[in-house]
DNA sequence: CATTTAGCTAAACGAACGTTTAGTTAAATT
DNA sequence: AATTTAACTAAACGTTCGTTTAGCTAAATG
């Protein structure tokens, strides 16, 4: 009937993400997503509705970019061993493309703790949640554990690689395998 | 000859510091400033010069709130016992008044991790420069650990204090205590 | 008590924000 | 090839941002 779009959705929202994932909702502006994702802001406003729309989108994409890691994670059956591997793959996703972005997710958790944005909050709630379900998961491999010992660790882990996803950001290679190595010593 | 100040500096500076702590920098603005330090534009910027300026006055402000926090730390000599009470006081201070707004040092540091702030940025690396040689001089009371050692539970110190700052805003006392509790349990 | 002048109020500044709209272009249909 | 209409460009929308300025007020000086 009439003109087909110039632009797959899918490859501008990834560049979207790249630029959320760089500078943070807050400071990432119209103008800029226009620049980056080489489409202009009616093309924006009317494939992603709004700027809150695009970020929705590239937290989608994300988690399709993080899809692997987690799978990984899930199917692991070593216990402890895999929580601790699976630090290791989270801090190298993160350094993937040489620029220290931290973790996405993380970095929104942040940026988001003092705002009233309930669609986003809920979104990071839940993800906390599924994430502790999986070390309790892992942490209950181990036989010897008991309940109290085990959602006590499961907190400490939560904790510990939030900490680490922002550390991501600021901090060596060396310090970040400093944290990682004593973090577990601990469990 | 004229007219005298209907307000304290010190005390203006006070009701900034609490704004920014609760919001950050770039959420606060002018307009809340005016509202919270109960005095008109005019006169914040003929006392601190910029938003800016309120804002280096606040963060100094706030060390000098957490002065007391850190002589203490400083003067203690009971080495890993010291840092993990240090550990629990600066919980203890962000909670204070019962709005969880983590620490404005950590807060200041993540929001400006991505900007080229270099005044706000070389403060942050002092003060954490300056943490990691006060874990390292505590850490040394023990005579069993060697260099490397020292090195890398500095390292992890650093990291770990950094998180728990973070944690404060979002996290339950629960896994707050059972952060630090772990934490220190192979240290 | 008149004069001086810093402190105050309030309005306006230009720039940037997210969003919308009017008008043009081009691909698919008849 | 003419028509239709979604995709495009670019300009403007109303707000809010940090900052400045013009004019009024009142405390300290002579």
């Amino acid at each position: 009937m009439a003109r087909t779009k110039q632009y797959a959705e899918a490859e501008v929202i990834e560049k979207a993400m790249n630029l959320f994932w760089r500078n943070g909702y807050e400071t990432t502006s119209m103008q800029m997503l226009e620049k980056e994702m080489g489409i202009n802001k009616f093309s924006i406003y009317s494939s992603f509705g709004s700027k809150h729309g695009v970020f929705m989108e590239s937290l989608k994409c994300y988690n399709n970019k993080t899809k692997e890691l987690f799978e990984k994670f899930k199917n692991a059956d070593k216990g402890v061993e895999d929580i601790k591997q699976f630090f290791y793959d989270s801090v190298a996703i993160c350094n993937e493309e040489g620029n220290e972005k931290g973790c996405l997710v993380t970095n929104t958790y942040n940026e988001f703790s003092n705002s009233n944005d309930q669609v986003i909050n809920n979104l990071m709630t839940s993800f906390v949640t599924s994430l502790k379900a999986l070390f309790i998961e892992k942490l209950r491999m181990n036989p010897s554990k008991d309940k109290s010992t085990i959602e006590k660790q499961a907190n400490y882990l939560v904790l510990a690689k939030h900490g680490l996803a922002a550390a991501c950001k600021v901090n060596s290679q060396q310090e970040i395998e400093d944290y990682i190595e004593l973090t577990f010593k601990n469990i």
